[in-house]
Order: C-alpha cells, then sequence, then structure tokens
RNA sequence: CGGGGUGUGGCGCAGCCUGGUAGCGCGCUCCGUUCGGGUCGGAGAGGCCCCCAGUUCGAAUCUGGGCACCCCGACCA
C-alpha cells in the first residue's frame, strides 16, 4: 500500500495545543493523527484511524483464535433493557429519547444486549460460546481529560462468553487471559495484569491491564524483582518497621496543645511517625460512625476500607466527629469511642501513640487487644518504601492507563434476563458469563506514552500508520517514488513524501510520524548511488545501495 | 459536583488594568532566493475578539447573566 505526502489528508502542526498536558494528547493532536470535536470527544484522522484499526485488526485474529465471533450490536438501546438489570441508574449512561418519547440509552457496555441475544441459547449442546463486537461506547464522564485517556464516546472491544457452569467459564476466561497477553504483545505495548475492583460491573474474579505511561489515572504498584503487580488500590505492601519507644505498662495521657497534624505529634513527643495512630473517622451508608486507624505515617486507602466494610463510605463531617467523640480532629483515637474500630493491620503489633477523644491531649502506649478491641484489615495506601508482599523487594509505583479488563459476572445478567438453558437432565439453568474489554484508542495513547522521543513517536510496526516513510528530497524525486512503489509491492505500507518542500521540514515531520522505517532519497546519497535508511528508534543513518534498499527494510523488518 | 484557570484568524500568544479604526510569531497564497534537520527577503489572504443583555457618543476592553474548554479533586466497566 502507497500512500503520498502530497495528497493526504496531513494536518501536523508544530506547536501543541496550550491546554494538552499528557504527551500522548500533545503528540497525537501534533502528528494529526486526532482532533477534538467537544470535551472528551474526538475525530480519529486518517493517520489515526490507520493505527487504529491496526490494533483492531490484532484484536480480532486473537479473538478469533480462541473461538471468538465477532458480530455488531447496536448503540441504541431501549432503557427497558436496562430497568431489568438495575443499570439503567448509573450516572455515566447517556439517555435520550425518539419522537414519540420513547427512551433510549446510550450503553458503556453491552452485557444486557448480548445476553437478550444469548437468550436463543437452548441447550447444553450449545456452550460454550464466545461473541465479540467493535462497537461504539457512550459514558457521561464527570471529567473527560488528556486526549484519549479518558474519553466520552470511544470504541471498545468487547467479548462475552457464555458456559454451562463455573468450570466453564473459567476456561473462558483463561482463554481471554492469553489471548490478551499475546494481543498487548504484537501491539508491542508494555502491560501488567492486576488483580481489580470489579467496580460497577459487580461480578467476581477481575483482572485489570495497565500500561505504564507518563500520565494514567491509575498508580501501577510492582515489585523490583518482578513477581508482584497489583493496582495502588488494593496493592499490599509491607511497610517498614516503626521505631518503638519504650513500652508502658497501661496508656499514659499528655497533653499536646495545639498538635494537630502527625508530623506535629511526632516531633513534640520525639517519636518516630510510625509509632503514632492516624484517626480517620467514615461514616457508612448507613449512617454508622466507623473509625478506621491507620499508622501515623501512613494513608487510608478508602477502596481497601469500603471493600472491608462491604459498604461505600465518606469521610465524616466535624460536627459528626464531635457528636461521636467529643473532641476536636486532630486528637481523636479508639480508647473510649463506643462505635466500630478497623485498625490497619500494621497497627497489631507494638505500642503507639493514639488520639485521647479529649481535645489538646494525646495516649502514649497504646496496645491494640490489651487497650482495645479492633477489627483488624489491610486498609493502608501502600507507598514508597514499603516492601513486596511476596518476596520482600522493593517497590515501583508508576502512573498507568487501563488498557483492559477481564471479569466473570455469572449469572449477573442471565437471572434478571431470563437466559437460560436446559442441562443433560432437562433441569433449566442460567447461563455462566464472562466479559472482557480492551480499548484501542488506550492502546494507542499507551504506546505514544511508552515510545516517544523528543521530536515524536516510535511507532513499533505492528501498528505504526505506515510501516516505512520514504522522504524524496530535491534531485531525488525519481528514485523515491520507484523505491517507494518497490516495498509496497512487497506488501508494506509505505508513506512517500512527495510534497514541495525542504528537508528539515520532512524530517521533522517523519520524526512527529513515527513510521518505524525512514527511507531518505535526495542528491547527496545518490551520488554513491544509494539511499539512506534509518530506523525511527535508533535514529542514525545507514548508506545502503539503491539496488539493495527493498531488501534491506525486508531484513530489517524481520529482525523486529 | 467542589476548587482553580482560559475563551482574540488554522496553531501559539499580546492587547483588557487606564474604552477610541484589532496586533505579533508560526502556518497559508504568490514572487524571488535557498535546498540533507523547520532558509532568507518581499507582497498578500484570512478575525460576529465565545454568546446575550446592559453602561457609554463609542465596548475585545467596564457591569450582569449564560455557555464552552482545560487543570486539580470527587467519580470511574
Amino acid at each position: 500500500m502507497l500512500a503520498r505526502a502530497s495528497q493526504l489528508f496531513l494536518t501536523t502542526l508544530r506547536d501543541a495545543p496550550s491546554d494538552a498536558e499528557a504527551v500522548s494528547h500533545k503528540l497525537l493532536v501534533r502528528g494529526g493523527f486526532i482532533r477534538q470535536l467537544s470535551a472528551g470527544i474526538w475525530t480519529f484522522l486518517p493517520l489515526g484511524w490507520r493505527v487504529h484499526q491496526k490494533i483492531v485488526q490484532i484484536i480480532r485474529e486473537e479473538m478469533n483464535a480462541i473461538g471468538g465471533q465477532e458480530m455488531l450490536m447496536p448503540v441504541l438501546t431501549p432503557v427497558e433493557l436496562w430497568e431489568q438489570t438495575g443499570r439503567a441508574e448509573i450516572a455515566e449512561i447517556f439517555h435520550l429519547e425518539d419522537r414519540n418519547g420513547r427512551r433510549f440509552i446510550l450503553p458503556m457496555t453491552h452485557e444486557e444486549t448480548v445476553t437478550f441475544h444469548a437468550k436463543e441459547i437452548q441447550s447444553y449442546k450449545q456452550l460454550p460460546q464466545i461473541l465479540y463486537h467493535f462497537a461504539v461506547k457512550g459514558r457521561d464522564e464527570p471529567r473527560p481529560r488528556g486526549g484519549l485517556l479518558r474519553v466520552r464516546e470511544f470504541i471498545m472491544k468487547e467479548a462475552y462468553s457464555f458456559d454451562r457452569d463455573d468450570e466453564g467459564l473459567d476456561i473462558s476466561f483463561r482463554k481471554h487471559a492469553g489471548a490478551y497477553d499475546r494481543i498487548f504483545e504484537r501491539c508491542g505495548v508494555e502491560v501488567f495484569q492486576v488483580q481489580a475492583e470489579s467496580g460497577m460491573m459487580g461480578g467476581k474474579e477481575s483482572m485489570d491491564y495497565l500500561a505504564p505511561s507518563g500520565s494514567g489515572e491509575n498508580t501501577l504498584v510492582t515489585c523490583e524483582r518482578g513477581d508482584y503487580a497489583a493496582d495502588l488500590e488494593i496493592a499490599r505492601g509491607i511497610p517498614r518497621a516503626p521505631e518503638f519507644p519504650a513500652s508502658l505498662g497501661a496508656p499514659a495521657e499528655v497533653e499536646t496543645p495545639d498538635v494537630t497534624t502527625i508530623e506535629a505529634l511526632a516531633a513534640f513527643l520525639g517519636v518516630d511517625a510510625a509509632a503514632t495512630s492516624k484517626a480517620m473517622p467514615v461514616v457508612t451508608s448507613d449512617g454508622t460512625v466507623v473509625l478506621g486507624l491507620v499508622r501515623g505515617d501512613d494513608r487510608l486507602e478508602e477502596a481497601k476500607l469500603a471493600a472491608a466494610l462491604g459498604a461505600a463510605v465518606r469521610p465524616a463531617t466535624v460536627d459528626e466527629i464531635r457528636a461521636a467523640f467529643g473532641a476536636e480532629p486532630g486528637s481523636l483515637g479508639p480508647i473510649s469511642f463506643s462505635g466500630p474500630v478497623l485498625a490497619d493491620e500494621a497497627l497489631r503489633e507494638g505500642q503507639f501513640v493514639a488520639g485521647a477523644n479529649r481535645t489538646g491531649w494525646h495516649l502514649r502506649g497504646v496496645e491494640a487487644g490489651r487497650d482495645f478491641e479492633p477489627r483488624f484489615a489491610d486498609i493502608r495506601e501502600s507507598r514508597d518504601g514499603d516492601t513486596c508482599p511476596n518476596c520482600g523487594g522493593r517497590l515501583r509505583f508508576q502512573t498507568a492507563i487501563e488498557v483492559g479488563h477481564i471479569f466473570k459476572f455469572g449469572s449477573k445478567y442471565s437471572e434478571p434476563l431470563g437466559a437460560t438453558f436446559l442441562d443433560e437432565d432437562g433441569k433449566e439453568r442460567p447461563l455462566v458469563g464472562g466479559s472482557y474489554g480492551i480499548g484501542p484508542g488506550r492502546i494507542m495513547a499507551a504506546l505514544v506514552e511508552q515510545r516517544h522521543d523528543e521530536n515524536g513517536i516510535v511507532w513499533p510496526a505492528s501498528v505504526a500508520p505506515y510501516h516505512a516513510h520514504v522522504v524524496g528530497l530535491i534531485g531525488g524525486e525519481e528514485i523515491a517514488a520507484s523505491t517507494a512503489s518497490e516495498l509496497a509491492a512487497h506488501g508494506f505500507d509505505v508513506l512517500l513524501d512527495d510534497r514541495v518542500g525542504r528537508a528539515g521540514e520532512k524530517f521533522a515531520d517523519a520524526d512527529l510520524l513515527g513510521c518505524p522505517v525512514r527511507v531518505t532519497v535526495g542528491k547527496k546519497s545518490l551520488e554513491d548511488n544509494a539511499v539512506d535508511v534509518r530506523s525511527r528508534a535508533a535514529g542514525d543513518d545507514t548508506r545502503v545501495p539503491t539496488s539493495n534498499t527493498v531488501n534491506w527494510v525486508v531484513t530489517w523488518m524481520e529482525e523486529q
């Protein structure tokens, strides 16, 4: 395939839009891959769509390889279907009406729709099934951001598996995990599989695929030795051991006037901040005030706390705190508090300082189990300095983009929607399902985040808009055109820069667009009957005889 | 939804405080020049200054009200 730059909708920009922050946002816009239409709503320009399509094709091939059957389900969806599963209430859903006032939604996923169709499955003999499609999703995000990182409309590959039982689902789940590994590998994007919260989708086993990047919404925690990876929200890092002061036989009150922060408390008492405790009162959805207690140098991880309590929580207000503790924030503690106390595991051992529930006073020598009876759970946010729960290695923290998610939803949708089949005994049973998503646009953004330099993008050959970028300079126009044709004839996607322009501008555009191989054809090398070839990643020219150009590129590509 | 910020040719910005014919750089068109890392010079085209209302002889500029977009947070399959 051969494209001529002189005829393409090529819209490179010298400057990035001033409001762009993320590298992927800047470079994809500058390179003319994408353009914004509205907040979180993006057009893929021809160049960007080529990349998107290449990613889509890789996904398609790997889905087909595990027996997936491609289909297409509609975007317009009658709201009644979602009312049956209770998901119509989700705030992120776009609602609209037709001319007769009939209500529709733009679905964020297609579980309801695919399960509606799965009702045609009647017998265990028709199972298992893997169905998938690439479809436009609508999500009324409260805050879109970062170019393609978080958008309100996007294409997602969604696959759905239907099995007769949990064992079958397990097999389907593992097939998808294998396919996902191959997809990300082929796309050239670095990804970690981590345990995930299932969030608003509900369900059981759930894995996220996180791609480390300079910008993103998740924090990926990995062990330096490579045997642990988790999302920060559930990461189980091991905190350093505190330096405890001498033990006391019983808690002792100490006046701490105007000391309301941990730093001030530790300094005032001359103790390690890790030998203090931090009281975080929260209120559950039923109105109970619960005291979350973490080590002084730790932060409470609300997601863990909510998971441990099995309920959504919010921070208590100052009035609620006064009513429940009889003291101001800054002097709160577990002793003499009548409500439930959920203490972090790190507080199991040793004696620490706690608020006295008396404004301006703390207690030294407080010991969990002796002085108060908490429930223990892991509720601290893992942080720099923690070690790996598996091997004791150091943990690393980096921002990441969620590029895929697989999870088991069981009969969560088949039961309310009545999608059942008959087993060998003639017994009616609900279909057991799984759901598997990948965002090609997010893979694209993650790739740019992971693979760029100061001049532009460095695409992997598998998803690059073109394999080779042939730059024709003055005096080299004809050889450039014939070289481009030859490369195209060998099956490469080739971009020929046949525009009238200076070398510098063409090189700058080539670097920005990021095709893996650049072939420069100009007078300088043609004097040696040669062209200059370079890989975008390595960045240095190799002079190759014109007669050998195609061979060189073929060989180079095979090495990739 | 809370906090902060920005709306002026395609992109990046100045002008606004102190009202008086709308400017700069890049890009674009044409001419010449240069020609392997965004040449140089000249001549041009292109703007309901986000919208509405008000104040004023006169509003990009002042006042009020909207809207849009960005960033931080909350939220997030």
